[in-house]
DNA sequence: AAGTAAGCGAGACGGTACGTCTTGTCTTTAA
DNA sequence: TTAAAGACAAGACGTACCGTCTCGCTTACTT
């Protein structure tokens, strides 16, 4: 194998500026910066200006990797979420929910990165590009992740054989979100594994009639 | 007699200004031009500045009477969708959600209205006084209403005795917010038909056994 | 003799207003208001929202009889030189010079109110309407009074007889007001002495040739 | 040696924002917009906003260089009397005095320029950090070649030997600020001639006694 | 090993919007 | 019926960030 670059998808902006000559220092620096600027004070105190300044470095070599600071921050976003893509498989469905979904509230719901991540999502309310790579970079794999896992769970009997995956997600994922972007209280885990019950419950594969 | 709250509570900012010497003529106008603006240029473009000027109407006006771009617009679709608010009662759970969740979704979750809605529920992630008057002027309002009529269905058998009210609002609610939200395809009245009634077989009565 | 208002030069803004009815409780108000507030925060803190504040009038009532705060507080100028309007006549030129000269330094050249008079006269740079109003109020009727005393000085052989007044006038005062808009220390008394001396000199009277 | 103070007193704001990296382009296009819109539309006219909106700059820019519009004016102001800085040295002090002062006169006393100079004294009534400005950048140099000049006048015997500089100055600018601020009549050239004649002739040396 | 070209820090720049302030007019309320 | 209280349109204030743009300096790839 030649020197393939063999990740050409960066999701940082893949413009002109080029190479791997990038400062990996800087890159850091900046990730950091934007993330403790988040967490100690607030979304709204995230500015380009305050990165720089907080990482010691220059306005210019942002905008030179990232088109908005919601890219920095999302990339920083992604980083954090990035050891729960997977899901596991143990063979228990309601198991291995569980353990995803509390792994997600942990990660990014609760806590200090609840605002960050609830931030990135406010802006893409106004930003479509950011909403695309949100979603490119970040929903739709961890989505298809899930479906994958329910759809085996489906073949293997755990789930009723016509259950609409789709809608199977937004049950369970939906109130999440609703929780966490309505400002209500998340769930615990307690809750999280109830939810799940619940949730399975209407695709039970059929009755077990006698 | 209902809980007619008599509209004591004022929206807006109640601070020093003071008393109802409020050109009524100008609240309109500016809640009009925030609205227009929104939906003809998206939420990123209004700004104080450009609803003052469209409204006819200088920058003190807005700011004497609320705190923020994101109150007015707010108060704009608390308006919009004070139409929304009540739960009908036909005897019918699964009908009268179908009602109320497919007015919200055609007035506030679809359409062009759909961006401010969005657009200010981003906001609050940054304000906490707008999430605040979110709460306690649009949400819980409705969130109370839709308690009280499942409550009402529970106590007449149409729900299982022991239902979890809150989980249901969330069930009912979360996946709609979700597909907001995360710039999804929003339901169509179908689709919340079905949606409704996956969650209702949940809380099914007791099996009935004859 | 008939209510003749006998004196229909008002000063103020001899617009549509008119009445006599005007309350002399606020008109006093005012004034006093505009001279403390100019006298305790200087001239940039005199806004007619702050006279009004101060006074307990209305910014109506204050816009009813002034044109402009410069105008209040040329009146209230007026009102405090009116005591060092006539020139004395003791038969001594250079000593009546020097006890007006004096007199003027002392009202409004020096101590608290040098700052109204000077920032009256920095505003009427501005303000066409009240530069007229201050020459016609305020300086004409003290220049025709210094040029009738030295008028008569030369007549009576106390200066020479080609004396050009305009000019002397210019020597005596030009050096004052020079001093106060250029902020150099203002003359005391006995300069003041020393300056007419000097001054008188040039148009001594003939040289008394034996 | 003359007191050539080669130029380190930066007449702009000496602050924070830093070095050389200043646009000399913005610089010119700032004093030429504020000079401008003072000459065409009044004193009152000129505006931050104004000046930037002219000059094709952000309010930025010039708040970054200087404290106040009234500084930018000044600075403009020494710009233009800069030329008439020096004094010549004819050996005839009733000739080098016409020639300066007249100069004084065409360059900012007269003219379009008289509303600047003399709206910027206006502001030093309100803004002591202005008055220190023009004090320190402006008058006190000329003032000082004034002295210097008529210091060697003095010992040449051109003057008496005992005479008041001080007071000498003050009779010869005194009346033309006078009627600068008071809006009189300037002075003609001609009518300078004769207020410096009039003024030496006061200190005019010994009557020489053959 | 020298040359060259990029990334980099710093930060000035043209802009846009902010939220505050004052002006002068107009309206409401109370005496 | 007058005047206080004060809301209003207008528009400048001075500040904060935005995203772009030089500057020199350093760093790492050429050749």
């Amino acid at each position: 194998m030649l020197p393939s670059p063999s990740e050409p998808s960066e999701l940082s902006q893949p413009g002109q500026p080029t190479p791997q000559r990038r400062s990996e220092k800087s890159h850091r620096a900046i990730l950091d910066a934007a993330m403790e600027l988040c967490v100690e004070h607030g979304y709204g105190k995230v500015t380009v200006e305050a990165i720089a300044s907080r990482a010691g470095v220059s306005k210019k070599t942002i905008y030179r990797w990232w088109p908005t600071k919601g890219a920095v921050l999302l990339e920083a976003v992604i980083e954090l979420a990035g050891t729960t893509t997977g899901f596991p498989d143990t063979g228990d469905i309601a198991e291995d929910l569980h353990t995803q979904m509390t792994a997600v509230l942990d990660n990014v719901m609760t806590g200090p990165h609840a605002t960050v991540y609830a931030g990135i999502i406010a802006e893409t309310q106004h930003d479509a590009t950011l909403a695309d790579a949100l979603r490119t970079q970040l929903l739709d794999p961890r989505i298809a992740a899930a479906r994958a896992r329910l759809l085996q769970a489906r073949e293997h009997g755990h789930l009723a054989p016509g259950t609409d995956l789709t809608m199977l997600v937004d049950l369970l994922y939906g109130p999440l979100y609703y929780r966490l972007l309505l400002h209500l209280a998340p769930y615990s885990h307690a809750r999280v594994r109830t939810h799940i019950d619940h949730v399975l419950r209407i695709f039970a594969p059929t009755p077990a009639s006698p």
